[in-house]
RNA sequence: GGAGGGCUGGCUGAGCGGUUGAAAGCACUGGUCUUGAAAACCAGCGUGGGUUUGUAGCCCACCGUGAGUUCGAAUCUCACGCCCUCCGCCA
């Protein structure tokens, strides 16, 4: 959510803001709600200060044992008028709510315009794009020839966009996760955090995937509101929902390895074929909780603990600075990280690295405290993929094959493969 | 599933329906003392919102959440949520 009081103090230049990524403001609506709502409030607040006053003197007048009965005659007419301008004020307080929720965040001056994913901008490239004296494959084609991956299993046991691994591929799926959480832990200085896979409405609230991302979620059926997660974003980010921070302890870095569940809505013709797209992923996540003023050297960070990987396993990439029409709801700058796939003679994305500033945080009402004024702050929340496993796998089968359909293990996942090299 | 107990400020923890935004302690900040530090002592110290050029002042709200009773609710009533303990079941 953006700031209240920002929206409403320069709304206009707010609203061209959101322009750049085809967001159109309600300007008139919202500067008609909130001048009612300025004027309710005014009139609640003054309503609520008669009632305070009147209900003191009676207190004071009942303990020095005068006769009250005058004073409650006073006060007996205000209760109506107040209920009355307290529920006018909480209805426009809803909507201002409902529609602040609904605002995208406003974009880093850094991100290029654009409207399309056309648009984005390559920042730079890393490796080599491997060539091959045969016509390379796609993971489907090679998985499925080594009989170690099937969809077929997996649409029996539950539907399509599931996918079903066996034997030494599903190990080489595992043994990414663990390659992953052991970089970062080790590396980059990370804490392995393990947390609960189904959330509650809150904590979607807070990190923005609700209310206007709902269809994109597995929601629960039975007693409780519980949703799957899209994303370890989610439980991870709201570890410091309502919390106020000591300065000292910033920054704070987490990582944390889950699975995520997507229903893809909308999505129906797109990526049907193999792991790129499924209801169902593994994913290592990185969040950085930080100080305003190093978010975005932290977005840089973040993204190149991600690229490492990519470096680690020897795969070739590009970073793209996403457009202005392509950036996330939440985000004011992402980064994407497009790893090359023989199999389609593309970059594809493996990883998305955000700053949103201090859009989740203040939903979430996660702050520190600067000792320098004694004051709480809201954080500013970074986070990204390092890396989305399916599609790393997917990348390690297509770079890694040879003539012969097996695919050989990169150096740094054969000790996680028991020595094997090649499978 | 059954039976109890509890949710108060950064933390711990008091709180007869009437200046209680809330005692006390811890932590923190400033000061006194000291060569310096510690200790001791003194003072300050919640969060969110509105108004406003204003981090000044004034005002409002907030004691798990939401309703209700009342002139007045942290305190009474109801519903819900969460946490804890015991029993049962169970990976």
């Amino acid at each position: 959510m953006l700031d209240p009081k920002l929206v409403r103090s320069e709304l206009q230049s707010v609203a061209e803001k959101l322009q750049r990524r085809n967001h159109e403001l309600d300007v008139k609506a919202i500067s008609q709600l909130e001048e009612k709502r300025k004027e309710v409030q005014i009139r609640t607040q003054n309503l609520q200060n008669d009632r305070n006053t009147r209900s003191r003197s009676i207190g004071k007048a009942k303990a020095a044992g005068e006769d009250i009965q005058p004073l409650l005659d006073e006060v007996a007419s205000l209760g109506e008028s107040l209920t009355q301008a307290e529920s006018e004020l909480h209805d426009l307080q809803q909507k201002l709510n409902s529609i602040y929720m609904g605002i995208p965040n406003i974009l880093h001056d850094s991100v290029p315009d654009g409207r399309d994913e056309v648009d984005n901008v390559e920042i730079r490239q890393w490796g080599e794009i491997p060539s091959f004296d045969f016509e390379p494959m796609d993971h489907v084609d090679l998985g499925e020839g080594k009989g170690f991956m099937n969809s077929e299993i997996a649409a029996k046991i539950t539907g399509s966009r599931f996918m079903f691994l066996s034997g030494p591929l599903a190990r080489l799926h595992r043994s990414l996760t663990q390659f992953m959480l052991d970089f970062h832990t080790s590396e980059h200085g990370y804490e392995e955090v393990y947390v609960p896979y189904l959330v509650n409405t809150d904590s979607l609230h807070g990190t923005g995937q609700l209310p206007k991302f709902a269809d994109d979620l597995f929601a629960l059926k039975g007693e409780h509101e519980y949703f799957l997660i899209p994303t370890a974003e989610v439980p991870v980010t709201n570890i410091v929902r309502d919390e106020i921070i000591d300065a000292d302890k910033l920054p704070l870095k987490y990582t944390a390895h889950t699975p995520c569940f997507r229903s893809e809505a909308g999505s129906y013709g797109k990526d049907t074929r193999g792991l790129i797209r499924q209801h169902q992923f593994e994913k290592v996540e990185l969040v950085q909780l930080v100080k305003a003023e190093n978010s975005y050297q932290a977005l840089e960070e973040l993204t190149s603990h991600a690229e490492k990987v990519l470096q680690k396993l020897e795969l070739a990439y590009r970073v793209v600075a996403l457009c202005a029409g392509d950036v996330g709801f939440s985000s004011a700058k992402t980064y994407d990280l497009e790893v090359w796939l023989p199999g389609q003679a593309k970059y594809r994305e493996i990883s998305s690295c955000s700053n949103f500033e201090a859009f989740q945080a203040r939903r979430l009402q996660a702050r520190w405290r600067n000792p320098d004024t004694g004051k709480p702050e809201l954080l500013h929340t970074v986070n990204g993929s390092g890396l989305a496993v399916g599609r790393t796998l997917v990348a390690i089968m297509e770079n890694y094959q040879d003539k012969d359909g097996n695919i050989h293990i990169p150096d740094v996942l054969q000790s996680y493969m028991g020595g094997l090299t090649v499978i």
